[in-house]
DNA sequence: GCCAACGTTGGC
DNA sequence: GCCAACGTTGGC
């Protein structure tokens, strides 16, 4: 999952109460769906930084909640705010993000380097998804070869 | 700031 | 349903 570290970063999702925090913001019906459809809670989660000096995987994290309506879609004085949104009906859906722990940075140029991680989505070319899946043979290896390597 | 890639909108 | 125009994402 996608944040821009001047948002909400992998340091401030520790900081908050529970080091949970609302996935709010994202108005893009693919990610939507990932959230509202495939996520359970526990499931894990990397914490990606993007749009940023040195983007890549800051952190690891868990789902916390099952899905439910993006309040900020009914905030008129959200940058989120989505007018065409029916409260009874929200477009916009999220689940709370629990951080787990803040990792070393593994950029796109490291992720790249790996023939494992080829078919990530993250990975393709012209993708532009905040939230997407990972699959679990990708999971172990970024979690059990990557960020638990030795420092280097 | 640039720009490739992609998603959304809306006229037809 | 098509598709041109437009807006957004996000790495560089």
């Amino acid at each position: 999952m996608k944040s821009e570290p001047d948002e909400v970063s992998i340091d401030d999702a520790l900081a908050a109460p529970d080091q949970t925090v609302a996935w709010t913001g994202v108005r893009n019906y693919q990610a939507r769906n990932f959230m509202r459809d495939a996520m359970r809670v526990g499931d894990g989660v990397f914490f990606y930084h993007s749009s940023c000096a040195q983007p890549g995987i800051a952190g690891v994290a868990e789902v916390a909640s099952t899905a439910y309506p993006d309040p900020t879609q009914f905030d008129s004085a959200s940058l989120y705010y989505d007018p065409k949104s029916d409260p009874a009906h929200a477009r916009w859906m999220l689940v709370d993000i629990r951080a787990v722990k803040k990792t070393r940075l593994i950029g796109l140029p490291e992720l790249r380097l790996h023939a494992e991680l080829e078919e990530m989505i993250l990975l393709k070319k012209g993708n532009r998804l905040s939230v997407m899946p990972v699959t679990s043979d990708e999971w172990y290896y970024i979690t059990k070869k990557l960020i638990n390597k030795n420092k280097q």
